[in-house]
DNA sequence: ATGTTGACGCATG
DNA sequence: CCATGCGCCAACA
């Protein structure tokens, strides 16, 4: 696969940096790269870490070592519930594990969520 | 090469 | 609030 591309590589590197109990949106994640992707690239980018690893620039990325969990979509909810390789729940138990709080819509509160430190 | 689809976002009605 | 359309970029038939 060409998921070695500098683009897909520059997500998993930020997303790799999202500390625990905190969140990115997608577009955020498209914007900090410099918009060499687009949300629907970001989402591709997470999209092939399930199953195989993918190696580039000697590290190696894979869904166990890269949280993936921690990005949602700018409603602060999840869009998972399409992927048969992963369970519908399992993006909101892994953030309810670090602390993530939920409605009865699974929604979050972005504001208290998102990584603000990663913007700078 | 072309059309379709997709872990998306934003503007518009 | 919900539905549509458009932009976006990469993978795939």
């Amino acid at each position: 696969m060409t998921t070695d591309s500098p683009a897909f590589v520059s997500v998993y590197e930020i997303v790799c940096r999202i500390p625990r109990g905190k969140v990115l949106t997608y577009g955020l994640i498209s914007h900090l790269i410099g918009k060499r992707l687009s949300a629907q690239g970001v989402g591709w980018a997470l999209n092939a870490l399930p199953g195989s690893a993918k190696v580039a620039n000697g590290k190696k990325y894979h869904s166990q070592n890269v949280p993936w969990h921690r990005v949602v979509n700018s409603k602060g909810g999840m869009s998972t519930h399409k992927i048969i390789d992963i369970p519908p729940d399992m993006q909101k138990q892994l953030l309810e594990a670090e602390g993530v709080k939920f409605d009865n819509e699974d929604k979050m509160v972005l504001d208290d969520y998102l990584w603000h430190e990663g913007l700078v």
